[in-house]
DNA sequence: GCTGAACTTGACGCCCCCGTCACCTTCTGG
DNA sequence: CCAGAAGGTGACGGGGGCGTCAAGTTCAGC
Protein backbone atom coordinates (compact mmCIF):
# COMPACT_ATOMS: atom_id res chain seq x y z
CA UNK A 1 0.00 0.00 0.00
CA UNK A 2 1.22 3.44 -0.76
CA UNK A 3 -1.43 5.69 0.67
CA UNK A 4 -2.15 4.85 4.26
CA UNK A 5 -0.46 3.27 7.20
CA UNK A 6 1.36 0.64 5.18
CA UNK A 7 0.03 -2.65 6.49
CA UNK A 8 2.17 -4.52 8.99
CA UNK A 9 5.15 -2.15 9.01
CA UNK A 10 8.05 -3.11 11.26
CA UNK A 11 7.64 -0.63 14.09
CA UNK A 12 11.37 -0.23 14.67
CA UNK A 13 12.87 3.25 14.96
CA UNK A 14 14.68 3.69 11.69
CA UNK A 15 17.76 5.76 11.16
CA UNK A 16 17.59 8.91 9.08
CA UNK A 17 19.27 7.10 6.21
CA UNK A 18 16.66 4.38 6.10
CA UNK A 19 13.81 6.81 6.43
CA UNK A 20 15.01 8.82 3.44
CA UNK A 21 15.24 5.67 1.43
CA UNK A 22 11.68 4.76 2.19
CA UNK A 23 10.52 8.29 1.47
CA UNK A 24 12.32 8.39 -1.86
CA UNK A 25 10.95 5.09 -2.96
CA UNK A 26 7.47 6.13 -1.99
CA UNK A 27 7.84 9.48 -3.70
CA UNK A 28 8.80 7.74 -6.92
CA UNK A 29 5.90 5.34 -6.68
CA UNK A 30 3.43 8.12 -5.98
CA UNK A 31 4.69 10.26 -8.82
CA UNK A 32 4.67 7.30 -11.18
CA UNK A 33 1.14 6.40 -10.24
CA UNK A 34 -0.01 9.92 -11.05
CA UNK A 35 1.88 10.06 -14.32
CA UNK A 36 0.69 6.64 -15.46
CA UNK A 37 -2.86 7.65 -14.63
CA UNK A 38 -2.60 10.97 -16.40
CA UNK A 39 -0.82 10.22 -19.65
CA UNK A 40 -0.69 6.45 -19.66
CA UNK A 41 2.22 4.11 -19.09
CA UNK A 42 3.29 4.03 -22.71
CA UNK A 43 3.63 7.76 -23.11
CA UNK A 44 5.26 8.25 -19.71
CA UNK A 45 9.03 8.72 -19.43
CA UNK A 46 11.32 8.20 -16.50
CA UNK A 47 11.85 11.96 -16.58
CA UNK A 48 8.15 12.61 -16.21
CA UNK A 49 8.19 10.54 -13.06
CA UNK A 50 11.30 12.19 -11.68
CA UNK A 51 9.81 15.62 -12.34
CA UNK A 52 6.98 14.65 -10.04
CA UNK A 53 9.46 14.27 -7.18
CA UNK A 54 12.22 16.54 -5.92
CA UNK A 55 14.86 13.99 -6.75
CA UNK A 56 17.49 13.97 -9.46
CA UNK A 57 17.42 11.73 -12.48
CA UNK A 58 20.24 9.54 -11.23
CA UNK A 59 18.47 8.84 -8.00
CA UNK A 60 15.62 7.18 -9.81
CA UNK A 61 18.01 4.52 -11.05
CA UNK A 62 19.13 3.76 -7.52
CA UNK A 63 15.64 2.53 -6.83
CA UNK A 64 14.34 1.08 -10.07
CA UNK A 65 16.08 -0.03 -13.26
CA UNK A 66 13.35 1.38 -15.52
CA UNK A 67 9.75 2.52 -15.62
CA UNK A 68 8.42 -0.96 -16.12
CA UNK A 69 9.68 -2.10 -12.73
CA UNK A 70 7.94 0.86 -11.17
CA UNK A 71 4.67 -0.31 -12.64
CA UNK A 72 5.44 -3.80 -11.44
CA UNK A 73 6.03 -2.55 -7.90
CA UNK A 74 2.86 -0.52 -8.05
CA UNK A 75 0.89 -3.59 -9.06
CA UNK A 76 2.38 -5.74 -6.36
CA UNK A 77 1.62 -3.18 -3.70
CA UNK A 78 -1.96 -2.60 -4.71
CA UNK A 79 -3.59 -4.85 -7.24
CA UNK A 80 -2.30 -7.87 -5.37
CA UNK A 81 -3.76 -6.58 -2.15
CA UNK A 82 -7.10 -5.91 -3.84
CA UNK A 83 -7.25 -9.40 -5.20
CA UNK A 84 -6.58 -10.97 -1.85
CA UNK A 85 -9.20 -8.85 -0.17
CA UNK A 86 -11.87 -9.61 -2.70
CA UNK A 87 -11.18 -13.29 -2.61
CA UNK A 88 -11.19 -13.42 1.16
CA UNK A 89 -14.49 -11.56 1.36
CA UNK A 90 -15.99 -13.84 -1.22
CA UNK A 91 -14.89 -17.05 0.45
CA UNK A 92 -16.20 -16.05 3.82
CA UNK A 93 -19.73 -16.13 2.42
CA UNK A 94 -21.58 -19.40 2.90
CA UNK A 95 -24.43 -18.75 0.51
CA UNK A 96 -24.47 -17.87 -3.14
CA UNK A 97 -25.84 -14.47 -2.20
CA UNK A 98 -23.06 -13.73 0.20
CA UNK A 99 -20.44 -15.10 -2.15
CA UNK A 100 -21.47 -12.66 -4.83
CA UNK A 101 -22.40 -9.66 -2.76
CA UNK A 102 -19.42 -9.65 -0.40
CA UNK A 103 -16.97 -10.07 -3.22
CA UNK A 104 -18.34 -7.15 -5.18
CA UNK A 105 -18.62 -5.04 -2.08
CA UNK A 106 -14.99 -5.61 -1.21
CA UNK A 107 -13.99 -4.64 -4.71
CA UNK A 108 -15.97 -1.41 -4.79
CA UNK A 109 -14.78 -0.48 -1.32
CA UNK A 110 -11.24 -0.95 -2.46
CA UNK A 111 -11.75 1.30 -5.44
CA UNK A 112 -12.99 4.06 -3.20
CA UNK A 113 -10.27 3.59 -0.65
CA UNK A 114 -7.55 4.17 -3.20
CA UNK A 115 -9.02 6.02 -6.15
CA UNK A 116 -5.63 7.16 -7.39
CA UNK A 117 -4.53 3.59 -7.90
CA UNK A 118 -7.90 2.71 -9.35
CA UNK A 119 -7.61 5.41 -11.96
CA UNK A 120 -4.12 4.30 -12.82
CA UNK A 121 -5.23 0.70 -13.18
CA UNK A 122 -8.22 1.40 -15.36
CA UNK A 123 -6.28 3.79 -17.56
CA UNK A 124 -3.64 1.17 -18.18
CA UNK A 125 -5.61 -2.04 -18.04
CA UNK A 126 -4.93 -2.90 -21.65
CA UNK A 127 -1.22 -2.28 -21.31
CA UNK A 128 -0.96 -4.24 -18.09
CA UNK A 129 -2.78 -7.11 -19.68
CA UNK A 130 -0.45 -7.10 -22.63
CA UNK A 131 2.67 -6.69 -20.53
CA UNK A 132 2.47 -9.20 -17.74
CA UNK A 133 1.31 -12.75 -17.58
CA UNK A 134 0.13 -12.42 -14.01
CA UNK A 135 -1.73 -9.19 -14.53
CA UNK A 136 -4.00 -8.48 -11.62
CA UNK A 137 -7.15 -8.76 -13.61
CA UNK A 138 -6.41 -11.94 -15.46
CA UNK A 139 -5.23 -13.58 -12.27
CA UNK A 140 -8.33 -12.30 -10.53
CA UNK A 141 -10.53 -13.79 -13.22
CA UNK A 142 -8.80 -17.11 -12.87
CA UNK A 143 -9.28 -17.16 -9.13
CA UNK A 144 -12.92 -16.34 -9.60
CA UNK A 145 -13.27 -19.12 -12.13
CA UNK A 146 -11.84 -21.56 -9.63
CA UNK A 147 -14.11 -20.38 -6.89
CA UNK A 148 -17.14 -20.60 -9.14
CA UNK A 149 -16.19 -24.08 -10.17
CA UNK A 150 -15.87 -25.06 -6.54
CA UNK A 151 -19.28 -23.57 -5.85
CA UNK A 152 -20.80 -25.60 -8.65
CA UNK A 153 -19.11 -28.75 -7.40
CA UNK A 154 -20.41 -28.07 -3.90
CA UNK A 155 -23.94 -27.71 -5.24
CA UNK A 156 -24.10 -24.09 -4.16
CA UNK A 157 -24.35 -22.84 -7.72
CA UNK A 158 -26.17 -24.38 -10.67
CA UNK A 159 -24.25 -25.50 -13.74
CA UNK A 160 -22.87 -22.67 -15.86
CA UNK A 161 -20.18 -21.65 -18.29
CA UNK A 162 -18.00 -20.68 -15.35
CA UNK A 163 -15.19 -19.26 -17.43
CA UNK A 164 -17.35 -16.75 -19.24
CA UNK A 165 -19.36 -16.17 -16.09
CA UNK A 166 -16.20 -15.15 -14.29
CA UNK A 167 -15.18 -12.94 -17.18
CA UNK A 168 -18.61 -11.32 -17.11
CA UNK A 169 -18.37 -10.64 -13.41
CA UNK A 170 -14.96 -9.09 -13.73
CA UNK A 171 -15.95 -7.05 -16.74
CA UNK A 172 -19.15 -5.82 -15.17
CA UNK A 173 -17.42 -4.91 -11.92
CA UNK A 174 -14.69 -3.11 -13.80
CA UNK A 175 -17.07 -1.07 -15.90
CA UNK A 176 -19.51 -0.29 -13.13
CA UNK A 177 -16.61 0.57 -10.85
CA UNK A 178 -15.28 3.02 -13.40
CA UNK A 179 -18.64 4.73 -13.61
CA UNK A 180 -19.00 4.76 -9.86
CA UNK A 181 -15.68 6.56 -9.52
CA UNK A 182 -16.84 9.21 -11.97
CA UNK A 183 -19.81 10.12 -9.80
CA UNK A 184 -19.51 13.16 -7.57
CA UNK A 185 -20.82 11.16 -4.65
CA UNK A 186 -19.75 7.58 -5.31
CA UNK A 187 -22.09 5.04 -3.79
CA UNK A 188 -20.58 1.58 -3.38
CA UNK A 189 -23.90 0.29 -2.09
CA UNK A 190 -25.65 1.14 -5.31
CA UNK A 191 -22.88 -0.39 -7.38
CA UNK A 192 -22.87 -3.53 -5.24
CA UNK A 193 -26.63 -3.87 -5.47
CA UNK A 194 -26.70 -3.44 -9.22
CA UNK A 195 -24.15 -6.09 -10.05
CA UNK A 196 -25.11 -8.42 -7.19
CA UNK A 197 -28.76 -8.53 -8.16
CA UNK A 198 -27.75 -9.23 -11.70
CA UNK A 199 -25.35 -12.05 -10.97
CA UNK A 200 -27.40 -13.61 -8.22
CA UNK A 201 -30.25 -13.90 -10.69
CA UNK A 202 -27.93 -15.08 -13.43
CA UNK A 203 -26.18 -17.63 -11.27
CA UNK A 204 -29.37 -18.93 -9.68
CA UNK A 205 -31.05 -19.55 -13.02
CA UNK A 206 -30.54 -22.95 -14.58
CA UNK A 207 -29.08 -22.79 -18.02
CA UNK A 208 -31.50 -22.57 -20.93
CA UNK B 1 -13.76 -0.15 -42.88
CA UNK B 2 -10.20 -0.98 -43.67
CA UNK B 3 -10.25 -4.71 -44.23
CA UNK B 4 -12.85 -5.67 -46.77
CA UNK B 5 -14.70 -4.09 -49.61
CA UNK B 6 -15.21 -0.76 -47.95
CA UNK B 7 -18.92 -0.29 -47.68
CA UNK B 8 -20.58 1.87 -50.36
CA UNK B 9 -17.50 2.79 -52.33
CA UNK B 10 -18.06 5.01 -55.36
CA UNK B 11 -17.53 2.55 -58.15
CA UNK B 12 -15.95 5.12 -60.45
CA UNK B 13 -12.74 4.31 -62.29
CA UNK B 14 -10.17 6.35 -60.44
CA UNK B 15 -7.02 7.78 -61.93
CA UNK B 16 -3.66 6.41 -60.85
CA UNK B 17 -3.12 9.48 -58.69
CA UNK B 18 -6.30 8.92 -56.74
CA UNK B 19 -5.69 5.22 -56.36
CA UNK B 20 -2.25 5.79 -54.89
CA UNK B 21 -3.72 8.25 -52.45
CA UNK B 22 -6.26 5.74 -51.25
CA UNK B 23 -3.63 3.05 -51.02
CA UNK B 24 -1.27 5.25 -49.02
CA UNK B 25 -3.96 6.29 -46.62
CA UNK B 26 -5.00 2.71 -46.13
CA UNK B 27 -1.41 1.57 -45.70
CA UNK B 28 -0.91 4.13 -42.96
CA UNK B 29 -4.09 3.13 -41.19
CA UNK B 30 -3.24 -0.56 -41.39
CA UNK B 31 0.26 -0.03 -40.09
CA UNK B 32 -0.98 2.21 -37.31
CA UNK B 33 -3.57 -0.31 -36.26
CA UNK B 34 -0.90 -2.97 -35.96
CA UNK B 35 1.50 -0.71 -34.06
CA UNK B 36 -1.15 0.55 -31.68
CA UNK B 37 -2.21 -3.03 -31.00
CA UNK B 38 1.34 -4.21 -30.47
CA UNK B 39 2.96 -1.55 -28.34
CA UNK B 40 0.04 0.67 -27.43
CA UNK B 41 -0.87 4.12 -28.66
CA UNK B 42 1.16 5.95 -26.06
CA UNK B 43 4.43 4.24 -26.82
CA UNK B 44 3.92 4.36 -30.56
CA UNK B 45 5.71 6.99 -32.65
CA UNK B 46 4.88 8.31 -36.08
CA UNK B 47 8.10 6.65 -37.22
CA UNK B 48 6.92 3.29 -35.99
CA UNK B 49 3.86 3.67 -38.14
CA UNK B 50 5.81 4.83 -41.19
CA UNK B 51 8.19 1.91 -40.85
CA UNK B 52 5.22 -0.37 -41.23
CA UNK B 53 4.63 1.05 -44.70
CA UNK B 54 7.00 1.65 -47.62
CA UNK B 55 6.42 5.36 -47.46
CA UNK B 56 8.74 8.16 -46.38
CA UNK B 57 8.32 10.14 -43.20
CA UNK B 58 7.18 13.25 -44.97
CA UNK B 59 4.42 11.40 -46.76
CA UNK B 60 2.76 10.57 -43.50
CA UNK B 61 2.23 14.25 -42.85
CA UNK B 62 0.49 14.64 -46.20
CA UNK B 63 -2.25 12.42 -44.84
CA UNK B 64 -2.43 13.05 -41.12
CA UNK B 65 -1.15 15.85 -38.91
CA UNK B 66 -0.12 13.50 -36.09
CA UNK B 67 -0.63 10.05 -34.65
CA UNK B 68 -3.70 11.07 -32.74
CA UNK B 69 -5.65 11.81 -35.90
CA UNK B 70 -4.75 8.40 -37.19
CA UNK B 71 -6.33 6.86 -34.12
CA UNK B 72 -9.32 9.10 -34.60
CA UNK B 73 -9.70 7.95 -38.21
CA UNK B 74 -9.34 4.35 -37.13
CA UNK B 75 -12.10 4.78 -34.59
CA UNK B 76 -14.44 6.46 -37.02
CA UNK B 77 -13.96 3.74 -39.57
CA UNK B 78 -14.51 0.86 -37.22
CA UNK B 79 -15.78 1.47 -33.73
CA UNK B 80 -18.51 3.69 -35.09
CA UNK B 81 -19.57 1.00 -37.49
CA UNK B 82 -19.62 -1.59 -34.70
CA UNK B 83 -21.82 0.59 -32.56
CA UNK B 84 -24.32 1.13 -35.31
CA UNK B 85 -24.49 -2.54 -36.09
CA UNK B 86 -25.00 -3.59 -32.50
CA UNK B 87 -27.66 -1.02 -31.94
CA UNK B 88 -29.50 -1.93 -35.11
CA UNK B 89 -29.47 -5.61 -34.25
CA UNK B 90 -30.70 -4.87 -30.78
CA UNK B 91 -33.54 -2.65 -31.87
CA UNK B 92 -34.84 -5.12 -34.38
CA UNK B 93 -35.68 -7.51 -31.56
CA UNK B 94 -39.24 -7.28 -30.25
CA UNK B 95 -38.79 -9.28 -27.08
CA UNK B 96 -36.42 -8.85 -24.19
CA UNK B 97 -34.73 -12.06 -25.22
CA UNK B 98 -34.12 -10.89 -28.74
CA UNK B 99 -33.04 -7.46 -27.60
CA UNK B 100 -30.31 -8.95 -25.47
CA UNK B 101 -29.29 -11.88 -27.61
CA UNK B 102 -29.15 -10.14 -30.98
CA UNK B 103 -27.19 -7.24 -29.61
CA UNK B 104 -24.53 -9.44 -28.07
CA UNK B 105 -24.42 -11.63 -31.12
CA UNK B 106 -23.81 -8.66 -33.38
CA UNK B 107 -21.01 -7.51 -31.11
CA UNK B 108 -19.22 -10.85 -30.98
CA UNK B 109 -19.62 -11.32 -34.71
CA UNK B 110 -18.04 -7.97 -35.26
CA UNK B 111 -15.07 -8.87 -33.07
CA UNK B 112 -14.44 -11.96 -35.14
CA UNK B 113 -14.88 -10.20 -38.42
CA UNK B 114 -12.13 -7.74 -37.67
CA UNK B 115 -9.91 -9.17 -34.96
CA UNK B 116 -7.06 -6.81 -35.75
CA UNK B 117 -9.18 -3.82 -34.90
CA UNK B 118 -10.58 -5.60 -31.90
CA UNK B 119 -7.12 -6.19 -30.51
CA UNK B 120 -6.20 -2.60 -31.09
CA UNK B 121 -9.31 -1.39 -29.36
CA UNK B 122 -8.99 -3.56 -26.30
CA UNK B 123 -5.30 -2.81 -25.95
CA UNK B 124 -6.02 0.92 -25.97
CA UNK B 125 -9.41 1.12 -24.37
CA UNK B 126 -8.15 3.09 -21.40
CA UNK B 127 -6.30 5.56 -23.56
CA UNK B 128 -9.21 6.03 -25.91
CA UNK B 129 -11.51 6.62 -22.99
CA UNK B 130 -9.19 9.22 -21.56
CA UNK B 131 -8.55 10.90 -24.85
CA UNK B 132 -11.90 11.42 -26.49
CA UNK B 133 -15.21 12.49 -25.17
CA UNK B 134 -17.12 10.46 -27.69
CA UNK B 135 -15.11 7.32 -27.18
CA UNK B 136 -16.81 4.40 -28.89
CA UNK B 137 -17.38 2.49 -25.72
CA UNK B 138 -18.73 5.28 -23.60
CA UNK B 139 -21.05 6.32 -26.39
CA UNK B 140 -22.06 2.70 -26.80
CA UNK B 141 -22.89 2.48 -23.13
CA UNK B 142 -24.99 5.61 -23.35
CA UNK B 143 -26.94 4.30 -26.28
CA UNK B 144 -27.57 1.08 -24.43
CA UNK B 145 -28.73 2.99 -21.40
CA UNK B 146 -31.25 4.85 -23.54
CA UNK B 147 -32.49 1.67 -25.13
CA UNK B 148 -32.86 -0.01 -21.77
CA UNK B 149 -34.75 2.95 -20.43
CA UNK B 150 -37.04 2.79 -23.42
CA UNK B 151 -37.59 -0.91 -22.81
CA UNK B 152 -38.50 -0.25 -19.20
CA UNK B 153 -40.88 2.52 -20.23
CA UNK B 154 -42.50 0.21 -22.76
CA UNK B 155 -43.02 -2.42 -20.08
CA UNK B 156 -40.73 -4.85 -21.87
CA UNK B 157 -38.20 -4.84 -19.05
CA UNK B 158 -38.79 -4.65 -15.30
CA UNK B 159 -37.48 -1.71 -13.32
CA UNK B 160 -33.69 -1.66 -12.88
CA UNK B 161 -30.68 0.53 -12.34
CA UNK B 162 -30.41 0.97 -16.08
CA UNK B 163 -27.20 2.92 -15.98
CA UNK B 164 -25.24 0.30 -14.11
CA UNK B 165 -27.06 -2.42 -15.99
CA UNK B 166 -25.80 -0.96 -19.25
CA UNK B 167 -22.31 -0.64 -17.82
CA UNK B 168 -22.45 -4.29 -16.74
CA UNK B 169 -23.53 -5.42 -20.16
CA UNK B 170 -20.77 -3.49 -21.86
CA UNK B 171 -18.17 -4.64 -19.38
CA UNK B 172 -19.23 -8.26 -19.56
CA UNK B 173 -19.30 -8.23 -23.36
CA UNK B 174 -15.90 -6.58 -23.48
CA UNK B 175 -14.29 -9.07 -21.14
CA UNK B 176 -15.95 -12.15 -22.57
CA UNK B 177 -15.14 -10.91 -26.06
CA UNK B 178 -11.49 -10.56 -25.16
CA UNK B 179 -11.41 -14.12 -23.87
CA UNK B 180 -13.26 -15.38 -26.90
CA UNK B 181 -10.66 -13.86 -29.18
CA UNK B 182 -7.89 -15.62 -27.27
CA UNK B 183 -9.37 -19.03 -27.97
CA UNK B 184 -7.87 -21.04 -30.80
CA UNK B 185 -11.34 -21.73 -32.14
CA UNK B 186 -13.43 -18.71 -31.13
CA UNK B 187 -17.09 -19.56 -30.70
CA UNK B 188 -19.38 -16.54 -30.83
CA UNK B 189 -22.36 -18.77 -30.07
CA UNK B 190 -20.90 -19.81 -26.75
CA UNK B 191 -20.04 -16.22 -25.87
CA UNK B 192 -23.49 -15.02 -26.87
CA UNK B 193 -25.18 -17.76 -24.87
CA UNK B 194 -23.14 -17.09 -21.76
CA UNK B 195 -23.82 -13.38 -21.54
CA UNK B 196 -27.35 -13.58 -22.92
CA UNK B 197 -28.48 -16.17 -20.39
CA UNK B 198 -26.99 -14.06 -17.67
CA UNK B 199 -28.59 -10.79 -18.66
CA UNK B 200 -31.92 -12.24 -19.64
CA UNK B 201 -32.16 -13.70 -16.15
CA UNK B 202 -30.88 -10.51 -14.58
CA UNK B 203 -33.19 -8.26 -16.56
CA UNK B 204 -36.23 -10.48 -16.09
CA UNK B 205 -35.85 -10.61 -12.33
CA UNK B 206 -37.64 -7.95 -10.35
CA UNK B 207 -35.34 -5.94 -8.12
CA UNK B 208 -34.76 -7.21 -4.59
C1' DG C 1 34.66 14.88 16.05
C1' DC C 2 36.17 12.13 12.22
C1' DT C 3 36.20 8.82 8.62
C1' DG C 4 34.53 6.03 5.19
C1' DA C 5 30.58 4.06 3.21
C1' DA C 6 26.14 5.15 1.32
C1' DC C 7 23.68 7.96 -1.21
C1' DT C 8 22.48 12.00 -4.29
C1' DT C 9 23.34 14.89 -8.04
C1' DG C 10 23.12 16.68 -12.78
C1' DA C 11 25.93 17.10 -16.82
C1' DC C 12 27.27 14.11 -20.58
C1' DG C 13 27.27 11.22 -24.89
C1' DC C 14 24.38 8.74 -27.51
C1' DC C 15 20.24 7.97 -29.72
C1' DC C 16 15.79 8.76 -31.71
C1' DC C 17 11.69 11.49 -32.64
C1' DC C 18 9.38 15.58 -34.29
C1' DG C 19 7.62 18.36 -38.24
C1' DT C 20 9.47 20.79 -42.22
C1' DC C 21 10.92 21.89 -46.78
C1' DA C 22 13.68 22.15 -50.97
C1' DC C 23 14.16 18.99 -54.38
C1' DC C 24 12.71 15.32 -57.34
C1' DT C 25 9.41 12.10 -59.58
C1' DT C 26 5.03 11.05 -61.53
C1' DC C 27 0.69 11.82 -63.34
C1' DT C 28 -2.98 14.66 -65.72
C1' DG C 29 -5.05 17.56 -68.99
C1' DG C 30 -4.44 19.67 -73.11
C1' DC D 1 4.20 14.65 -76.17
C1' DC D 2 4.64 18.43 -73.00
C1' DA D 3 4.09 21.60 -69.16
C1' DG D 4 2.84 22.18 -64.82
C1' DA D 5 0.63 20.69 -60.73
C1' DA D 6 0.32 17.13 -57.33
C1' DG D 7 2.52 14.45 -54.49
C1' DG D 8 6.66 11.73 -52.56
C1' DT D 9 11.19 11.98 -50.41
C1' DG D 10 14.58 12.07 -46.77
C1' DA D 11 18.01 15.08 -44.73
C1' DC D 12 17.94 18.61 -41.30
C1' DG D 13 17.71 21.54 -36.93
C1' DG D 14 15.73 21.44 -32.60
C1' DG D 15 14.27 18.95 -28.76
C1' DG D 16 14.32 15.58 -25.42
C1' DG D 17 14.83 10.87 -23.38
C1' DC D 18 18.07 7.24 -21.96
C1' DG D 19 21.32 5.32 -18.55
C1' DT D 20 25.93 6.53 -16.60
C1' DC D 21 29.37 8.26 -13.62
C1' DA D 22 32.66 11.39 -11.42
C1' DA D 23 32.16 14.61 -7.98
C1' DG D 24 29.95 16.16 -3.97
C1' DT D 25 27.11 15.55 0.28
C1' DT D 26 25.35 13.23 4.36
C1' DC D 27 24.94 9.98 7.73
C1' DA D 28 26.43 5.90 11.06
C1' DG D 29 29.50 4.16 14.00
C1' DC D 30 33.44 4.58 16.45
Amino acid sequence: MIAGAGGAAPEVELGRRERTKQANRTAILLAARAVFADIGFGAATVRDIVRGTDLATGTFYNYFPDKESVLRALLEDTAGEARVRVRTARRDGATLEAFVRDGFRAYFDFLLEDPATSRMLSRNAGTIRAMFDEPSMVAGTEELTEDLRAGVAAGLIPQHDVEYMAASMVGAAFEVGARMLEAEQPDPGRATDAVSDLFIAGLSARRT
